[in-house]
Order: structure tokens, then C-alpha cells, then sequence
DNA sequence: TTCCCGGCAA
DNA sequence: TTGCCGGGAA
């Protein structure tokens, strides 16, 4: 017996009974399968009810309008699965006359099946030996293992993929990976997992040394804000307005020119529209020049910065600007952008 | 209200 | 790598 042999014993105790278990009707499977991608089986059951009843064969399903299988999904969201479900379906009944296949290399090949479907429907309908890797499993793994490698980067995912294809019960695939899969859904959950009622925690480590709640490890995709910034060159004389940065946001403390941040990128005459600009700014100023677009790129933020050169003075100087002679420039600590357009502006 | 979760395709 | 979607938890 495998080391998740008293992992089957407590899915055969404990499973739910659901429609798609009770079949290995590759299509019922399959059906069941794309339902389930990124869904909850609470949310997914009625559609596959209503899948089933509505198509009950593939060569049904193959026989539909587009427009009928996507008013059918409608509310489950991710729309491509029912459009690819389409195409997999018509394909199934042109090169198999409507059988659906079930080995994994025949399934790999086709429409929104990838890796873990290909998993599950091949070993589910056939018994063919491979391990399923879902989130579920991935959680698994990564606790009693111990493992902190990220789950959603390459190596992480071939890593999981190898340790899952290990640890198998080669002898009853299509239980092992059920099993895995509900062991994950209902036990070893993302967020307060039932460690006291596990039948494995003895060999967990994450439950050894109390990382339940560190594993698995994802890496944070970090998003990227994009930001437009409007930067003002305004003279007085000889003197150049700046501004001191605040402490909230990047180059936090620093100096740089007077800005305005829009939500877009936007023309400076169409800026000067703005009823919060007009305020500050009055109306004794001229827009003389404007620079190209710099994108700048930050690690979590991306940067499209203008310049804009006017003429005449602001009526309301902001707390944090003030004018300073251009031979001090060189002492004040600017962002690298800031500092390079200045300097190549007075050519110095 | 925001955050988190989740397979596949391009 | 990113977009695709909706629901449930925080």
C-alpha cells in the first residue's frame, strides 16, 4: 500500500456522492471536468445537470449552436470553456465518430483540455495511470511534503507534476487522484485545514512544524499600475519651480516638478481644461513646448511621463512647491527621468 | 469593499 | 506572462 493508502480509505468513508463519480463515460467526465475548471461543485452542479439532460451524448453537444451552449453557461463565466467545449465536441464526433477518447494523448490534443483535464478524464474513464495536479493537489503536496517551492512557476509546476506522478498509487489511479483531489476540497483546505481529523497529519510535515497556513507557497503576481504622469516646467526669472515628493509614494521624499497625475494619458491643452488644474494654475499661463512620452518602468508600476514647458506664473503655489536657482539643481535628489530631462533642458 | 481562488490558451 | 469570470471570505 502506498503512503495515501489511508487517504483512500478515508475518501471511500467520506466522498461526496456526486453525479460524475458514478460513470466512466469519458464524455459525462469530460463534461464534469470543464465545468469544474476554476468552479466550485456547489456552483457547477446545476449546470451539469442541465448539460446532461440538454446533451446527453457528445454527438448532441456537437450538434448545437454556439449560441445555445453559451446561453447555457451563462453566469459560470470563463466563456471559452463553453466555446472550446464546441469545437472539442465537433472535432470528437469527425475523428471518432462520436466516441469519446479517453487516453491521454488523444485528449492532450484537444480544445480547453490541458494537463490536469487530460489527468482526470483519462485516468477517471480508464483507469490510465496519471496523476491529476489541481490546486488541491498542489496544497496537498506542498504540506505534507514540506515543499516551499512556488506552486504557479515553471519549475514549481514540473516539480509537483514529477512528486505527484511519484507518489501514486499506480495500482488504482483513478481512486488515488478522487481521493487527492476531495482529501484537498474537504479537509486539507486552503484556510483552516481539519488537521485534527486528518487521517495523515502523523506524516505531514507541515503539520510537524505548524506551516499549514505558509503552505503552498505562490508567488505574487505582482500587478502593474499604470501611471501618467504630467510633470510642469515653470520659470520665474532665472528660478525653476519644484516640488518635494511626500513619503506615501515611490521616490518618496525626493524632488521632482510640479505634477498633475491623470488616470490616462491625455493632451496637455486637454489637462488645462481640467477644473482642478485651471484652479491651481490660473489663467496667465501658456503652453510653449511639450515633451515625447517617456515610459518608465517600475517593478510594480509603469510610468508614461510628459513634459510640459509654460510660460507665465500659477496663481496658487502648492504647499510642497517652491522656486530654486538652477545652479542648486544639482544638489537636490531627483528621480534619474526628472534629473536627466532637467539637465538636458538648461544644458547643463 | 477588496482579496483570494482557480486551468487553459495565446 | 496575461486575460478570462464569478463567488465566497476577509
Amino acid at each position: 500500500m502506498s503512503i495515501w493508502g489511508e487517504l483512500i480509505s478515508w475518501y471511500e468513508g467520506n466522498k461526496r456522492d456526486l453525479p460524475w463519480r458514478n460513470t466512466t463515460d469519458a464524455y459525462i467526465i469530460w463534461l464534469s471536468e470543464i465545468i469544474l475548471q476554476q468552479t466550485r461543485v456547489e456552483q457547477g452542479m446545476p449546470y451539469f445537470y442541465r448539460f446532461a439532460e440538454k446533451y446527453p451524448t457528445v454527438t448532441h453537444f456537437a450538434a448545437a449552436p454556439e449560441d445555445d451552449i453559451l446561453k447555457l453557461w451563462q453566469g459560470l463565466g470563463y466563456y471559452s470553456r463553453g466555446r472550446n467545449m464546441l469545437k472539442t465536441a465537433q472535432l470528437v464526433q469527425q475523428l471518432y465518430g462520436g466516441q469519446f477518447p479517453t487516453s491521454y494523448e488523444q485528449l492532450i490534443k484537444l480544445k480547453g483540455i490541458g494537463e490536469y483535464t487530460a489527468a482526470a478524464i483519462s485516468s477517471f474513464s480508464a483507469n490510465e495511470v496519471r496523476a491529476v495536479v489541481d490546486g488541491n493537489v498542489y496544497r496537498v503536496l506542498a504540506r505534507y511534503f514540506g515543499i516551499d517551492e512556488p506552486i504557479n512557476s515553471p519549475k514549481g509546476k514540473k516539480i509537483f507534476q514529477q512528486l505527484a506522478d511519484e507518489v501514486m498509487d499506480k495500482q488504482r489511479p483513478a481512486l488515488h487522484n478522487q481521493a487527492m483531489m476531495e482529501f484537498g476540497a474537504m479537509l486539507c483546505k486552503p484556510k483552516n485545514p481539519a488537521c485534527g481529523i486528518c487521517p495523515v497529519h502523523l506524516g505531514c510535515a507541515a503539520f510537524k512544524t505548524n506551516a499549514t497556513t505558509y503552505l503552498p507557497v505562490k508567488l505574487k503576481t505582482v500587478k502593474i499600475r499604470k501611471r501618467y504622469f504630467n510633470y510642469l516646467l515653470i520659470m520665474d526669472g532665472e528660478m525653476l519651480l519644484m516640488n518635494k515628493r511626500g513619503e506615501s509614494d515611490i521616490w518618496a521624499n525626493m524632488y521632482d516638478l510640479p505634477l498633475i497625475e491623470t488616470e490616462a494619458l491625455i493632451e496637455p491643452a486637454q489637462l488645462f481644461q481640467r477644473h482642478n488644474v485651471k484652479e491651481i494654475l490660473g489663467s496667465n499661463m501658456a503652453i510653449k513646448d511639450t515633451s515625447e512620452v517617456i515610459k518608465h518602468v517600475l517593478t510594480h508600476q509603469h510610468l508614461f511621463i510628459q513634459f510640459i514647458i509654460l510660460e507665465g506664473q500659477p496663481e496658487n503655489l502648492q504647499p510642497n512647491w517652491f522656486y530654486t536657482a538652477l545652479d542648486n539643481l544639482e544638489n537636490l535628489a531627483m528621480p534619474q527621468r526628472i534629473f536627466i530631462f532637467i539637465k538636458k533642458f538648461f544644458n547643463f
